[in-house]
DNA sequence: CCCCACCTGTTGAAAAATCAACACAGCTGA
DNA sequence: TCAGCTGTGTTGATTTTTCAACAGGTGGGG
């Protein structure tokens, strides 16, 4: 494998980012589908352009349907989610797995009890130091 | 409140989102070091032109620390947590908290109980279904 | 004291991203 | 059939982003 598509080496401008995320979001989708997602959505010839370009970059795939082309992501979507995950758990929680975790569940509304809590926190740390 | 510094309606550009990175897992920076930790460096007059339109658009605040300036983002730590994990969720995960928490914690290498891992799937979709 | 090193403020150029126009192909229904 | 709709391929203009140069201010060390 010569390089790797999803390197941070090329970060993705405004527009590729909004395009991927509306693909990760839907899985596949066409070019139609995708204008309509998109905030401020520009021509049709336009979406067309980013997309020439991001499949230029690997990034994204396409496959004939009838008369049009359906887009989706290049990578797998468990690649996706690992990657993402990983970049927001040192950008936003300083590395720690277990300031992540308690926040998703902070935010999912769950009634964790705090033992519980303690005891996945306890885990998640143990887990750090012996593997990594 | 006129309008929402965070909100999706002007979604960064490509050195933006490298400096806001910065700024959250360093929590604040001098001009050096933002200019020391991004890929492909610009020159230093570069990044304070960022760091100026930044801070038109009211996402970055600066102190003075002796001789030069310091910046820090202008939204909490906890707020800018929220916003990205809600977005990863709904991204990533199809809106899902409990499959990001899945996620999540196979990405610690934790060895969670099978059992303890469905308790707490249970739990977070019960809180889905009442809250929300 | 005064020079040097380091910082900020401002402006405009260079590069990249974004966008739209146009040409052409295939399918469909009157 | 063939006109119209919908799609793709390609090219070049417009806008935005990115970058660097230059001017000026301040503080510390010789």
């Amino acid at each position: 494998m010569p390089k790797n598509p999803t390197s941070s080496s090329s970060p993705l401008t405004r527009r590729e980012r909004q395009v991927m995320d509306i693909l990760h979001r839907r899985g596949e989708s066409t070019v139609a589908e995708i204008m309509a997602d998109l905030p401020d959505p520009p021509t049709y010839s336009a979406v067309r352009s980013i997309l020439r370009i991001l499949g230029e970059k690997e990034l994204i795939e396409f496959k004939e349907d009838g008369p049009r082309y359906v887009y989706y992501p290049a990578t797998s979507t468990g690649q996706a989610q690992t990657d993402m995950l990983e970049h927001v758990v040192r950008t936003y929680f300083a590395g720690s797995t277990e300031q992540a975790v308690t926040a998703l569940l902070r935010l999912s509304d769950a009634d964790i009890p705090e033992k519980e809590l303690s005891s996945l926190r306890e885990r998640i740390r143990r887990a750090r130091q012996s593997g990594r």
